[in-house]
DNA sequence: AGGCTAACTGAACATTCGTTCAGAAAAAAG
DNA sequence: CTTTTTTCTGAACGAATGTTCAGTTAGCCT
């Protein structure tokens, strides 16, 4: 046997991505073996190589594309031009965009030692430019005098810090509604960055 | 060849576990292999299973032990009686205490899903032990009308994440001393948690 | 109908994995 | 010094790893 019935590149090739991101995410990288990957897509193993170069590669790509698309989808929503609803804004676009995609987040958070020194960089790189999209509102909001902060490059990484916990625990179905989940969120981020 | 010069049973157990810790913090338990630990005690592999029974138990082990200690320095801690110090309290604590034994924490935090279901729980329930120590101080606070929170299972968790974000950036010598993180980190908790 | 090519199989590759164990040597006990 | 015990070596085990590739077939084109 060799090719299969209804085979097709558009199909398996995201596919792989799937399921690649999916096991990673529920086992980490080092722990998911290549012929998993192949398994859960339905092929052999050596199929895989017809669209990655390697493992390595695949999860790079995985974290790269996630990156893009968060940063993608911060740049184009609709905004307030106050430093106030701006920073809502930001509370709730992250929560709930961060909620739909819990596994493309848990990833690029924990493989990042995984990645050789060069893609590290690529990655880290994304990162900070999404952490200066919030940076950026903050120190909008000293300015402007709406906002009292010590450290706006702190506050940046504790409030996503603190943003990211939701998915550690939140699962849908649970005592609070995703809506509620972000106005508690945003009461606490509110308070924490005004007098 | 066999048993080495200065070889003791004394010394190699503890040096089994902090090469375990540091390599596994380094770069996640399951891209570790026993081979690598052993080297970095200085001892052939089959060595290490005069100590643990096998690769899975070190981990457990690891996380067993930093939880309890976790647990009990709380416990032993001097505290005042009013939320609010004893809130001021578990932050610094925390902070400290974690900052010290950032490899355990990250393991503790990064390892679970590699954890058998029962060893899972075992660490879930330490874990939840040590929040419901925060959860306590969160609802006393309400209580005495000292707090505001709609949540304070929520808010618990949303303290602790933020907190955590501390190790993800933090390196002695930076721009900050560690005094002045924790002075940071209190004054966005305060104010999150009051009106 | 027949040929072409894209998509996959299945076997093989050298390595590495966690784990076991007989035997050797150092340290402790007598 | 001799014996016993503790601690480790070194080799071996089968299984699993990432990756390659010659061969086979399904679907498309003419």
């Amino acid at each position: 046997m060799a090719r299969t019935q209804g085979s097709h590149s558009d199909i398996t090739g995201p596919r792989i991505r799937s399921a690649a991101l999916k096991l990673f995410a529920q086992q980490g990288y080092a722990a998911v073996s290549v012929r998993q990957i192949a398994k859960e897509v339905g092929v052999q193993a050596g199929a895989l190589y017809n669209y990655i170069p390697d493992k390595q590669s695949l999860l790079l790509s995985l974290m790269e594309g996630h990156m893009r698309e968060v940063l993608a989808a911060w740049e184009a929503l609709e905004k307030p031009d106050d430093a106030m609803g701006l920073l809502e804004s930001f509370v709730r676009f992250h929560i709930r965009f961060h909620m739909q995609r819990s596994d493309e987040v848990f990833i690029a958070y924990m493989e990042l030692r995984n990645l050789s020194d060069e893609n590290f960089a690529t990655i880290e790189a994304l990162r900070r430019a999404y952490e200066d999209a919030l940076e950026t509102v903050l120190k909008q909001g000293v300015e402007a005098g709406q906002f009292t902060l010590p450290d706006t490059k702190i506050a940046t990484l504790a409030v996503i810090a603190m943003l990211n916990g939701v998915m550690t625990w939140y699962r849908s179905g649970g005592r609070l509604s995703l809506d509620e989940v972000e106005t508690v969120y945003w009461d606490m981020v509110r308070k924490s960055v005004t007098t």
